[in-house]
RNA sequence: AGAGUAGACAAGGUGGUCGCCGGCUCUUUCCCUUCUUCGCGAAAGAGCGGGAGGAAAGUCCGAGCUCCACAGGACACAGUGCUCCGUAACGCGGAGUCCCGGAGACGGGAAGGAAAGUGCAACAGAAAAUAUACCGUCCCAUCUUUUCAUGGGAUAAGGGUGAAAUGGCGGGGUCAUUAUUGACUUAAUGCAAGAGCCCACCGCUCUGGUGGUGACAUCGGAGGCAUGGCAAACCCCACUGGGAGAAAGGUUAAAUAGGGAGGGAUGAAGUGGUCCGCUUCAGUAAUACCUCCGGGUGAACCGUUUGAUCUCGUUGGCAACAACGAGACUAGAUAAAUGACCAUCCACGACAGGACUCGGCUUAUUGUCUACUCAAAAU
RNA sequence: GCCCCCAUCGUCUAGCGGCCCAGGAUGCCAGGUUCUCAGCCUGGAGACAGGGGUUCAAAUCCCCUUGGGGGUA
């Protein structure tokens, strides 16, 4: 089932974390910043950092699980395994729907198809 | 109807598709084992049933739990402060007392002590706690007389302020002048309308009775006002409080290479206000030992969800609550689970997300219902 | 999650419960000086985070919120 997201498709550790911050690359449009860099793995990983300047708790969760459900049913889209980590920008209302940040996602991984790709040809 | 007061309850529902977390059962694969089974563990799949709140919040109190003595003594420090109950405990709750606010339903109150001591009170005012000085007024003396000045004495009706001026309020009554009388009597008139004097009442102090477990209430008696205010100023009295907090603490795994500083016969740590005491470790003179700094590892599991638990009933109690009986198991994550989309109904969905667990308080906030109150204004 | 601290003009700060409708510096505005600007001189505007309580009187004392900041294996 290509639609799931499982614990393995999660960034955990804070070494994980550090390393992608550290050597990726960023992505970016109005609703979020994505860091990208391509791992060995057979699949795909996704980190969150929501800052507090987000919101209250119920609005960090809300973003979380938007972003969440948005890689969950879009990552097929992606060639390349890597690992991302998305950070909400801080205009991240409430009120947002799934389908305002969707369509920019998808050219974001699109846009990582180009650029990553070019990578792996490269090593 | 409107305005208001108190209390209770609910916290979108239904259906579909895709997905998340953990529990139980089954299947497959791997690991373990000489092999099979059993057992332990991991991954994947299927089925069944479960999955945030009334405040989960603020972290303001009180506890459980864990480690350090089963938390001990003294001082310090902090908190609480009407009464009686309730509670594991509380600064919480219930029922009352008194005071304050409101027209009322009702609401609010850190509500002990100012006759142990210290301190404070700007401005104004003669004076702010000490009771008289000061100013004013009157009399006398000094100066040739008056004014002025100085000194002494008297003052029983003066001193505008201020948050507060020696308890409050009312009545009597005096004081001056004139007349009268044996007289300190009597009368009239006058205004600054009279006190620190007398009387009555209230308050206050002391005291006795009655009611109440008590705070207190109430009915008397005596005194003749002594004891002004502020203790959310220091303080006194009574009571309470040892410290640290789940990043507590425990087990396993990994890493334990070398560097710097200090220490003494008793030392160091626990102990984080100080001292004593207690416990643990090391221990008789040095390439050792102990402590600190710095460096390394910082992963997994337990703690972690059955508990002062919840629901119903009976009994006791005004109530908070308690006792007994029956039944139920009701989130357990660890970068952190409840979501997305579609349809539909309605009141068109506010505040808002567990992180060891409870009992409260406070704050944010939507709607419904019940009971009660109503002065003024409006219909 | 837990434990602490702070809040005064735009900014940095003073401030014994009463001399405080809060002082100073810098910045801002206006005027003067200068041919002009800078500098200098004079004047002006501008704040006690919010709400309750204690007190005759609160920026100050007490309580509750709000908003910042820091520490913690």
């Amino acid at each position: 089932m290509k639609y799931r997201f499982t614990k393995a498709e999660r960034l955990t550790l804070k070494r994980e974390f550090e390393r992608v911050f550290q050597e990726g690359k960023v992505f970016k449009d109005a609703k979020v910043v994505l860091y990208v860099v391509v791992n060995s793995l057979p699949h795909s990983r996704l980190g969150l950092v929501v800052s507090k300047k987000v919101g209250n708790a119920v609005r960090r969760n809300r973003a979380k699980r938007l972003l969440r459900e948005v890689y969950r049913l879009n990552k097929h889209l992606l060639a390349v395994h890597v690992d991302i980590i998305a950070i909400p920008r801080q205009p991240f209302s409430s009120d947002l729907k799934r389908s305002d940040i969707e369509d920019g996602f998808k050219k974001l991984l699109i846009k990582i198809n180009e650029v990553c790709a070019h990578e792996v040809y490269h090593h």
